[in-house]
DNA sequence: CATGAATGAGTCTTCATTCAT
DNA sequence: AATGAATGAAGACTCATTCAT
């Protein structure tokens, strides 16, 4: 029968360090095998706790993963510049530099894989890191467009997109982890925002 | 005496039919149900087959897969069209579109995580689809470079990435499937690579 | 901090019930199924557990059937008598029984089999049962010896395989089963052996 | 529908070569592989031919088998020879370079093993290999003892056994492939049945 | 006759999950 | 709380056999 005594819990507490290692063996296995190919034993035995000390925390292999995924810190405080161009290139370069370092790629191709079949993985990426970065993003250009280097009227939504698609792009393409595409981005989007805006091919869409 | 008859072999042929339906419900669930998920059974009940009928055709689940991926026809044939703006929106929506039809994102999503243990599905989809696709889009803004309405030193490999990625980043952000993202890309594109270029932030990079 | 109370392992213990279960069923099969054509289904069902069960303790299914054959006591105690002869055929007819007990000559035809893909098994059989009951015969032979009831110079390996040998033979002649057969060998063997040996056909070897 | 004109068969008659093929690719991966380990795949690679040739005159795997053992030529003519102790151990050597050419001791190993499942094979090596070399010896024992190298009452039988029993008895204690046992085996016999037995230990049997 | 295709039954092994200590 | 045992439900792959050419 389980104690219901709540606010003084009986028995032995739960180790918050087995804790911490389970959803940090959890993430690291999760971008290296993939939602399926990960084992319970692998996480086990890479947390160095048995089997059943993640079911007692995680009832099933799903929830572990969400778990693991919202736990993730995975969106650095942004970088405390003044110029526009700089401050957006590092943002992307943090981007790119926590993608490389967890694996990202791998984890992100799980998460779409296992859309169908396990939403709250996606759900909980977007909202963990992929908002948070766009927001990041689209603050800098507000001061931009506030200081008068961006074009009024311009459209910040799909200009944080093609901030952030080359990204993508590029490591589909096969031209991942090249250094310059940041700045490139960057360069990029600027040029199409700049404010002497006077009649160029961007027709008011439909 | 063995037959010596060449160009009729012996025995009974393979099925076409059946050739093309477990190719088909293989590239079919891989999609929905990722590499790992997907069993045998399942694609030999969806092509209507035996599962050693498979086997005699692929030895491996991992050959099936590379092989329907293989098999897949992507990249459909570009727009004749002469407009840089409405060829470009051409591929980037015929872009979309196909994604969408064959449930892309989870394959692409399983193409990545499966990298590290099956880095041949990623190599394909890079080579059957993505490539071609860049080919394309470079070629139209090569074509608008020598018309002159493309500034004659521009860098177009970056710019391929800006036309594609938002794809991806809007997929990522959870504001897929809008259709105004193609003409928004490409005016964006479009806009940062008119030739009139006289003094904006794009410093020349390191 | 782990629990350092050695001595008492944490968690269930292993049933010994299952183990030993398991090995019978193990080594009952591998008779009379042979190698092959055992499955683990059979010994699951045979010991009343799960096939999981199994693989629990034993990795691979020649893992267990090594470990059945290891663990199998086949060579009884040696009777304590005094006399040779009684001695030598109270052996050899042990060892017909045992070999009848445990369906034994199909279990000696599977290692046999088996030579070239599992040497453990002929090995293991070796050991545990082939050598020992010959050490048992040739301990016989020269307390005979030093009793002067057989020939100092008398080679005493021929001799042991001259006791064993005709049960081989016998069953592969479908003479098997014959009870007289143990007392036939031995009192061939010790005529051979007798020590008045003056001059008979055994000329000495090249 | 099958043609039943007896005596003039229609149609292309069987290729006699593939016939030996077939029968001798089984014999002998029967002895290298083992019943139930041989696959009709593999016999039908070494033979040249296609699975179903081979199930067009072999309706089953064991049928096959029992056709190849059946088909098998193992007991080389006796060597004709006159002194007793020569032809003895001509035989037996002649018995032990079969075995081991034919991989013989897996053969056997594979008969045993499937006595239960398959009984014709160990009955056709009986009746092929054991038996008439059994035959052999016992002729040659019987013309010694006309001649008087024999005692009268000898029992032949058991003789038989304990010449041949030592090669079994050899290989089971990993003394199998010395040459000199052979020797050893007829000297012992001879030396049990040499005529001259006046009051050896050898008490009557029971 | 000969061949290759097609198949259904079966095998070992893995794994998330539940039990007992 | 923590651990190891136990298990049922798959899953990829094999094989003897039957079909179609």
């Amino acid at each position: 029968m389980r104690t219901t005594k709540i606010g003084k819990k009986a028995g032995r507490p739960r180790s918050a360090e087995k804790d911490e290692a389970i959803l940090a063996a959890a993430l690291e296995l999760l971008a290296t095998q993939g939602y399926v190919r990960m084992t319970l034993d692998q996480v086990a035995s890479a947390a160095g706790v048995s089997k059943s000390t993640i079911h007692l925390r995680f009832k099933t292999k799903a929830d572990l993963l969400t778990a693991a995924l919202a736990a993730a810190r995975m969106v650095d405080a942004p970088p405390p510049s003044g110029d526009v161009r700089t401050d957006l290139v590092a943002v992307l370069e943090d981007f790119a530099a926590t993608v490389e370092r967890v694996n990202g790629m791998a984890l992100i191709g799980t998460c779409l894989a296992e859309e169908d079949h396990t939403p709250d993985l996606l759900a909980l990426l977007r909202e963990r890191t992929v908002l948070p970065r766009r927001a990041l993003l689209r603050e800098v250009l507000e001061q931009a467009r506030e200081a008068g280097q961006v074009r009024p009227d311009a459209d910040l939504e799909p200009a944080v997109s093609a901030l952030l698609g080359p990204f993508y792009a590029d490591y589909m393409a096969g031209r991942g982890g090249r250094p310059e595409w940041a700045e490139q981005a960057v360069d990029l989007v600027l040029a199409a925002l700049a404010p002497q805006a006077s009649d160029r091919g961007g027709r008011p869409r439909s």
